[in-house]
DNA sequence: CAGTGGTCTAGACCACAGC
DNA sequence: CTGTGGTCTAGACCACTGC
C-alpha cells in the first residue's frame, strides 16, 4: 500500500509543475484540498509539508498557500536530497566511470568508528572517476560496507552503484551527513581531474544511511571548482 | 502558547545531550513517552521527527526508537540549519567585524528577479570582514531589502545584523536557498582573507526568506578553503 | 504471536491576517 | 468577524521485527 500524503505530494508537485498552479499563485484552501483527495485534513498538510520542505510552497497563517518563486534555484547544480547517484540526476547527459582501483580490504580504526563496524567487517574501497559528456566530473574515493552492498563487481561499479542497491539489492537509503569543503587539488586530483596545481577543488564528504540507520558508504568525492556546485534548500517549518 | 511537540524535543536533545538516553541505546516506546509528557501520541511523534530530521534519532519499526551514533559530525563546523549569524554560532569566541563598505543603491536587474523588487525599491549593499579570534574568517558581500530590515546603522552592522532583525524589528526566518561552491581567489580576497594568489576559496550563495515567505537578503560569503567548511544533516523521513 | 513504529481519521480548538 | 493555516487528541488500523 502506498502511502496517501506521499501521493498527494506526488500530484502536488505535478500539478506545480505542469503550472496548474502558478508561481505566487495561491493553492485551494487545505479542506476544499483534503476533500478532493478524499483524505482528513493532517493527511493533506503532510503532504503540503514535504513540499513546503522542498521549497515549493510556502503557507501563511491566516492567508493561504503559494507556490513559491524559483528564479536562481530551480534549475541545474547538484541537490542536496537527490541519493541516486549521478546517472539519475543527469539523464540527458551520458555518464562514464573510469575505475582507478578496486579492492576489498579491513577498515581502518577511524572507518570503523564512523561505519560502526569490527576490525573483522571488510569493506569495499572503490577509487572511480566519473565522467560526463567526455570530461571529468567527479572522482570519488568510497568505502562500502561488504555485508550490507554485497558482491560489487567491476560492471556494477562502471554503470550504477546506487541502481544496484535500490533495484537488486532493494535496499532503502534513509539520508546521510555530508561535509562540504574547499581544497587545494592533490596529485591525484591534478592527474585525474585535469586541474593543474593551482585549481581548487570542491569535496563532498559523506556517510550515508541505510533506512533503517545502519551506516554503509563513506566517501570523498572531489571535483573542479568550475565543473560542480552544491545546494541546499533549508525551510524552517512553522 | 508554545507548541508541545517543540518543548518535547528540547526535552529529549536534552536528555541526550546529557547521557540519559545513551548512544545506540533504545528509547522508551512512543506510547510510554506520550503518557510521560500527558500527549497524545501523535504529537511525541512529531517531536521524534524533529530529532530524526536533525540525525540525532533514527527509528526502526518493529524495533524501537534509538540515539545516532555521531562520530565525525557531531561537532564544528558551521551547520546548515543555524540563522543567528555568527555571533550567536560561536559563543565561545571573540567575533568582530570590519565593515569595508555600506551604501544605500537601487537594484540591479538580476537582483530585482532574486529579491522579487521592483526597481525603485532600494537595498542595502554591505561588505563585511568578520574577524573571529583576531583572523579573517568570512568575507560577506550582502543586500538586504530596506523596506524589510529598516533603519539599518553602522553600529547594527559592527555588532550582529541577525540579532537585530530578530530582537528589534521583530522578523522571523523561515529558510534559505544555498549554493556552496569553490572559487579562485580574487584580488578582494586576497586582500582581506590573508590569502594568497593560490589559495582555494570556499563561498556560500544564499536567499533568506522571512517566515512568511518573503525574501529580503542575498548574500555571498566567502572564506579561505581552510578557515570554514559546510555541514548538512540530511534524513528522508520514512 | 507480541511489541514496535507508521499512517490515517474526524473533529476540536488556537493563532494570525485582513476586512 | 471570517477565513486561513497550525496544533492536538484518542483511537483505529497497518507494517515490520523478532521471538
Amino acid at each position: 500500500m502506498s502511502k496517501k500524503y506521499e501521493d498527494i505530494a506526488e500530484e502536488l508537485r505535478r500539478r506545480i509543475d505542469q503550472g496548474i498552479y502558478q508561481e505566487g499563485q495561491m493553492l485551494p484552501q487545505q479542506i476544499a484540498l483534503a476533500e478532493e483527495f478524499d483524505v482528513s485534513r493532517m493527511t493533506l498538510k503532510k503532504a503540503m509539508d514535504i513540499l513546503a520542505m522542498e521549497g515549493l510552497l510556502f503557507r501563511k497563517r491566516g492567508v493561504g498557500t503559494f507556490v513559491h518563486k524559483s528564479t536562481l534555484w530551480n534549475t541545474s547544480s547538484y541537490k542536496a536530497t537527490e541519493y541516486r547517484g549521478l546517472t539519475v540526476q543527469m539523464p540527458d547527459k551520458k555518464v562514464e566511470s573510469e575505475i582507478i582501483s578496486f579492492d576489498i580490504q579491513f577498515p581502518s580504526e577511524e572507518l570503523q568508528k564512523i561505519l560502526l563496524l569490527d576490525s573483522n567487517e571488510a569493506v569495499y574501497h572503490i577509487i572511480r572517476l566519473r565522467i560526463v559528456d567526455k570530461k571529468p566530473y567527479i572522482l570519488e574515493d568510497t568505502y562500502y560496507v561488504v555485508d550490507i552492498v554485497k558482491n560489487l563487481t567491476e560492471e556494477i561499479i562502471y554503470e550504477s552503484i546506487y541502481e544496484y542497491i535500490r533495484s537488486d539489492l532493494e535496499l532503502k537509503v534513509g539520508g546521510a551527513y555530508r561535509k562540504i569543503s574547499a581544497d587545494t587539488p592533490s596529485d591525484v586530483d591534478i592527474k585525474h581531474l585535469d586541474a593543474s596545481e593551482n585549481t581548487p577543488v570542491l569535496e563532498v564528504e559523506q556517510v550515508v544511511y541505510l533506512a533503517n540507520g545502519t551506516p554503509f558508504e563513506y566517501s570523498k568525492s572531489r571535483s573542479r571548482f568550475d565543473m560542480r556546485s552544491y545546494t541546499i534548500t533549508d525551510i524552517i517549518p512553522h
